[in-house]
DNA sequence: CGCATTTGACCGGCGC
DNA sequence: GCGCCGGTCAAATGCG
C-alpha cells in the first residue's frame, strides 16, 4: 500500500525502536522499522566511539574533550528531538492511515452492496432453495429445514428490499417507517447519534423515548450479546464506563441481576445486564445491548468489538431469512456450523437455544470465553464445537422456542490468560455495597473455583474471534460491526448493514489497538 | 456539594 | 382483568 511508503519515507532518519514498537503495534511495520531503524542512533554512537578514541590517541587538553563531549550532547540532544518529532508524525500517519481504511472498507462494502443485494433478493425471489448457506452441501442438508420456511422467507425479504428502499432513500426514519426488518436496531442509534450532536442531559429523556420507539418499531432487530467469564468481581471491566441504574432479582437466579448504562457518552444507548451464573458462581454473565455511539477508550475496544461482532452477524444473518426469532439465529448460526459435519447442528436439539418468553423477541448470542476446566461449567460440552446442552440457559429455561444460542470457546486452552482488565483490574463499575450474603457466598466458592484460572486466556478472545470470523460471510457482519464502533470516531459514517455482504475484511483485528482514547488514565490492554 | 449507587415504585408485555 | 415478571425510573442515600 502506498501507506507504507510515506510511513517509510516519515521515519527516515531513524526512530529508536521501542517507541515504534509501541506506536505501531504491527508486525509489518515493526519490520520495517527494524530495518529502518539506526539513522541517527548509531551515528551518535559513532560519535561517542571517536570520541573516546580521540581522548585516547591524545589525551590532550581537557577542553577538547569537553568540546567534543558538548558536541555529543548536543548531537543526542538533536537525535530525541527529531526522534520525538518523528513519533508525532507517526502516530499522524498512523491515525490517518486507519481512517484511510475505515474509509476503503466503506467504499468496498458500498460496491460490493448494490449488486450484491440484486442478486440475492433476486435468488430469494426465484429460488425457494436458496437461504444464506454457504456450501452445496450444506444446502442439501439444510433443505428440509430451509422447506418449511421457504413462503415465510420469501415475504419477509420483499419486505427487507422494501424497507431498506426505504430507509435509504431517507436519512432519518419517519414515525411512520415501521420497519421491522431493516437490520439496523443499533446502527441506527449510532446514526442518531453521530447525527445530533452529544445533546445536554435535557434532552436526554427526548432521546430515550426516541430511543425506545425506534426498539418498539423494531423489535426484533435488537440483539443481545452474552459473554460468559470467570471475573471474581462484581463486574468484569471492559473499559467502558457504566452507571448501574437498577438491580433485581430475576427469577430462577438467586444473584441479584445488575443493569448498567454507558456513560462514556451522555446518551449513549448501550446497555448491559450483570449476573453471576448460579451454576458456577465465578462465572459472570454479562449482557450487553446496543452498540456505542462515541469512541471508546482503548481498554474497551476488544470487547466491544467482539460483542458488537457477534451482534452484527446474529442481524445480518437475520436480515435476508428467518421468519422469527428462533429461525433468525438458527440462520445466523448456520455461519459458525458451516464447517460442522454433525448432521443435526445444536441449534436444532431440544436444548440448545432457550430464553425466557420475554427475551424471546430479542436475538441473544452467548459468547462463552470460560474455560470447560471447571467441573460446574457446561458439562458434556466437547472441544471444537459449538456446544449446546446442559448450560445456563437449559436449565433455567424450560422454553425451547427462544432465540438465545451459546457459542462455546471452551476448547481453547485454559492456560492462557484473559485479558487483566475483563476479570480483575481496578473495576470502575465496583459496588460497595453488594449483597452480603451474596457476596460472602462468592468469596467461598469463587477462590477455590478461580484459583487455577483466575485469569483466562487472553489468546481466548482472539481465537474466539477468530473463530467467529472464520467464515467469509461472518467477515462481512463483522465488518458492519466494525464500522459501527468506530463509525462516530470519524464523525458521520453511515452505515449500511447490507453492503457488508461479500466484503472482505482484510485486517480486522490489529485496528483495534490504536484507536485514540478518550480517557488517557486508561491502562494498556490488549489486544485481540 | 456533586456524583454514583441503592431500592422501592412504576410500567409494559405476557400468560392465564 | 389480574398477576407475574423483566426492565426502568427517580427519590433517597452514601461517599469522596
Amino acid at each position: 500500500m502506498h501507506m507504507e511508503a510515506v510511513f517509510r519515507k516519515s521515519i527516515h532518519g531513524g526512530v529508536v525502536k521501542q517507541d515504534i514498537k509501541i506506536k505501531a503495534g504491527e508486525e509489518g511495520f515493526v519490520e520495517d522499522i527494524n530495518d529502518l531503524m539506526v539513522g541517527k542512533e548509531r551515528k551518535s554512537v559513532h560519535n561517542e566511539e571517536d570520541n573516546s578514541k580521540s581522548s585516547q590517541q591524545k589525551d590532550l587538553t581537557g577542553d577538547k574533550e569537553d568540546d567534543q563531549l558538548e558536541s555529543a550532547k548536543a548531537d543526542m540532544e538533536e537525535v530525541m528531538e527529531e526522534n520525538q518529532r518523528l513519533k508525532k508524525h507517526l502516530d499522524r500517519i498512523m491515525k490517518e492511515y486507519r481512517n484511510l481504511q475505515m474509509q476503503f472498507h466503506e467504499v468496498a462494502q458500498r460496491d460490493a452492496e448494490k449488486p450484491n443485494n440484486v442478486k440475492h433478493d433476486e435468488a430469494e425471489l426465484v429460488s425457494l432453495s436458496l437461504g444464506r448457506t454457504s456450501s452445496d452441501t450444506k444446502k442439501e442438508l439444510s433443505k428440509l429445514i430451509l422447506s418449511k420456511k421457504e413462503n415465510d422467507e420469501k415475504e419477509e425479504d420483499n419486505l427487507t428490499l422494501a424497507l431498506d428502499c426505504k430507509f435509504q432513500s431517507s436519512t432519518k426514519s419517519s414515525p411512520s417507517n415501521l420497519s421491522p426488518e431493516n437490520s439496523l436496531g443499533e446502527v441506527k442509534d449510532d446514526e442518531k447519534g453521530a447525527d445530533q450532536t452529544w445533546p445536554p442531559h435535557k434532552v436526554l429523556k427526548t432521546m430515550r423515548n426516541e430511543e425506545e420507539d425506534m426498539v418498539q418499531q423494531n423489535p426484533t432487530k435488537r440483539a443481545k450479546v452474552s459473554v460468559r467469564v470467570r471475573c471474581d468481581t462484581p463486574t468484569m471491566n471492559d473499559g467502558c464506563q457504566w452507571r448501574k441504574y437498577g438491580q433485581k432479582i430475576a427469577k430462577g437466579n438467586p444473584c441479584p441481576r445488575a443493569y448498567y448504562r454507558c456513560t462514556v457518552a451522555p446518551n449513549c444507548p448501550v446497555r448491559k445486564q450483570v449476573q453471576r451464573c448460579i451454576q458456577d458462581m465465578s462465572i459472570l454473565i454479562t449482557t450487553y445491548e446496543g452498540t456505542h455511539n462515541h469512541p471508546l477508550p482503548h481498554s474497551a475496544t476488544s470487547m466491544a468489538f467482539t460483542t458488537s461482532a457477534a451482534a452484527s452477524m446474529l442481524l445480518s444473518g437475520s436480515s435476508s431469512s428467518g421468519s422469527g426469532p428462533t429461525s433468525t439465529t438458527t440462520t445466523a448460526l448456520n455461519y459458525y456450523l458451516s464447517d460442522n459435519s454433525k448432521p443435526n447442528p445444536f441449534y436444532n436439539l431440544p436444548n440448545s437455544s432457550i430464553s425466557s418468553s420475554s427475551h424471546s423477541q430479542y436475538p441473544t448470542i452467548t459468547l462463552d470465553l470460560t474455560s470447560n476446566s471447571s467441573p460446574s461449567s457446561f458439562p458434556g460440552q466437547h472441544h471444537r464445537t459449538i456446544a449446546s446442552s446442559n448450560n445456563y440457559h437449559s436449565r433455567y429455561n424450560n422454553n425451547n422456542n427462544s432465540s438465545t444460542n451459546i457459542l462455546n470457546f471452551s476448547s481453547f486452552e485454559s492456560n492462557h490468560l484473559l485479558p487483566m482488565s475483563w476479570s480483575n483490574g481496578n473495576n470502575q463499575t465496583y459496588h460497595k455495597n453488594q449483597d452480603i450474603h451474596y457476596q460472602s457466598y462468592l468469596q467461598n466458592n469463587i477462590k477455590s473455583a478461580t484459583s487455577a484460572q483466575t485469569l483466562l486466556p487472553q489468546d481466548t478472545i482472539a481465537a474466539a474471534t477468530k473463530a467467529i470470523t472464520s467464515d467469509p460471510k461472518f467477515q462481512s457482519a463483522l465488518a458492519v460491526a466494525l464500522t459501527s464502533i468506530i463509525g462516530s470516531r470519524g464523525g458521520n459514517h453511515h452505515i449500511d448493514e447490507k453492503s457488508g455482504q461479500n466484503l472482505k475484511v482484510t485486517e480486522p483485528f490489529p485496528v483495534l489497538c490504536s484507536f485514540p482514547s478518550i480517557s488517557p488514565g486508561d491502562h494498556k490492554d490488549y489486544t485481540l
